[in-house]
This record gives C-alpha cells, structure tokens and sequence, in this order.
DNA sequence: GCAATACTTCATCATCTATTGAAATGAGTG
DNA sequence: CACTCATTTCAATAGATGATGAAGTATTGC
C-alpha cells in the first residue's frame, strides 16, 4: 500500500484546492493524523484478527471460560491443527492466554477488553441482521 | 472454510470423551452455540471491514467529521479510485453513510456505536503499542 | 526409555483481497 | 447539448490469508 502518491496531480494542470469540497464549515480541516501509523497498524491487526468467522466463534466460545484446544476444535467441528493456527494467531495479537496444565493447554480471553469487544459486536450484528438491505442516500 | 469435519475421527479409535480436558469445573460444557452463525458471519464481517488501515485510517478521519472523496483520497495519499473502493466496502457493511451535495458527496460514519468502536480500539492499540513483545506462558 | 496423548509447526494450495488505470456515470454550468 | 469536475465501476494483477495433512515437540505414565 502506499505505492505512488501523486496520482491525481497529473490529471490537474493548475494548482490543487486546499479543501475541493468544503460547503463552508469544511474550509479549514485538520488534516494531521491525530494516530500514528503504528497504532493504526495495531488496531487494524487486532480486528483483523477478529475478523473471522472461525475465530470469532472461538472468541465467542472462550467468552464462557477456558478450554483446551480438543474441546475447541471439536466443538467447531475442524481439525485440531486448524484450530491450532488460530490460536496462535489470537495470541500473536494478545487477544488470548493460554496456560498449560499437565498435557493439556487452556486457552482464554487476554483481558476484558477483549470480552467486550466481542460482546458488542455480537449485539450490534443482532440488532443489524434484522433489517438486512437498505440504501442510504 | 468448514470443507470437511470429520478429520480427527479417524485418527482414534475408541469413542471420542465427552469433554478430554476438563479438570473438574470443565465436565460439563454448554456446547450449544449462543450466537447464530449468521451473526457470527456478520459480526466477524464488519471486524474485517475496519481490519485494515487505510479503511480504518479513513475511519478516523471521519470521526473527525464529514469528508468527500478527493479530500479523503488526497489525506491518505492514494488514488481516488482506491479511496472510493474502500469507502463502497464500508458502505456495504453500514459502517459509513452518504450524502450527496452537489458535485460532492460527503462520507461519514454511520452512527456512535463505530466512533466508539474505532475509539476504543485506537486506545487500546495505544496502551498496547508500549509494552510490546512479551510472553504469556 | 517407550508409547500415548496433546498440541504445534511446516509446506502447500486454493481462495480471497486490495490496489490500480482506464473507462463509465452523474451533476452542475455555460 | 457540450464540457468539466466528482465519483464510481470494471478488469487485471499481485499479494495475503485460511485450511489442511504430515511431521515435529512436549508432557505424562508405564
């Protein structure tokens, strides 16, 4: 991303507008980035991570407690080495623990945070599923 | 995904245990889904939608008002087109919404619960990005 | 140590995604 | 209606991602 920049300035022979569009309260924006990259970058990567049905249901699961990859992996239904690479890539992005007791290893939600993210997600995509399709301008 | 679901069923056997992990507390696990897959699908849906920073760049940039695209476009330092690509994939999942003024139409994001959203986890990112190579086992 | 169980890593492959230039559409203006 | 500006759509392409079986590591018990 961020290839080439300067895509637009070839199309426009004279000097580009400070703000092309504003009506009048547009005029003056801020157009410093109030985040840097890396944030940016970080966050992205945590809703990535959670941008997938398979690992949201393994969030969603881990959402009632601990449980060890057998009893998830059975419980969706996949191979446990797919379950595997999901986990690590959950706990790539701290979005979950594990601790290990004797042979078998207990995955959970890192934190609170991370609960609630999935929780409000849920609830919002429960009251979004209803009214499916409709255009808004 | 889900292609096939019986992979570790040839691997043993004997019957599969109930529950082969569970200490004590973890003998009786609730294994009926909360959530239908559809929310689950819609859910991780609009996780992936922000799960990208130029989208969730644009986002931000948004929460900051309304924008039209060759402001958007000329913020983030790429093509027009590109910019216009990503706000449609916003718009099919309802995160933005559109006006139209004139020649311009303005971008913004579609209610409170996506600043939130998009607040919440820059500030999480932000606690995070400090601390950041550790273990947890 | 050896076998068994639990889990992870590796390599592969099909599928999905993001970006892009060019061409198309839409809205305002003379 | 022709012209311009704003934005979208199209098609192609490079790159990322997710699932998988086989092979590897770790822990327990005999």
């Amino acid at each position: 991303m961020s290839a080439r920049k300067n895509v637009e300035e070839t199309a426009h022979v004279h000097a580009p507008r400070e703000a092309p569009c504003g009506p009048d309260e547009h005029a003056k924006r801020p157009k410093a980035r109030k985040v840097s990259d890396r944030q940016i970058e970080r966050a992205a990567s945590i809703f990535r991570a959670v941008g997938d049905p398979s690992r949201l249901r393994l969030l969603e699961r881990l959402s009632a407690g601990e449980w060890c990859v057998t009893e998830l992996a059975e419980a969706a239904g996949t191979g446990l080495s797919t379950v595997s690479q999901q986990l690590k890539l959950l706990r790539a992005e701290r979005i979950v623990t594990r601790r290990r007791a004797g042979k078998h290893i207990y995955y959970a939600l890192a934190d609170r945070h991370i609960l609630d993210l999935v929780e409000s997600a849920i609830a919002h995509a429960d009251e979004d599923h209803r009214h499916d399709d409709h255009d808004d301008d």
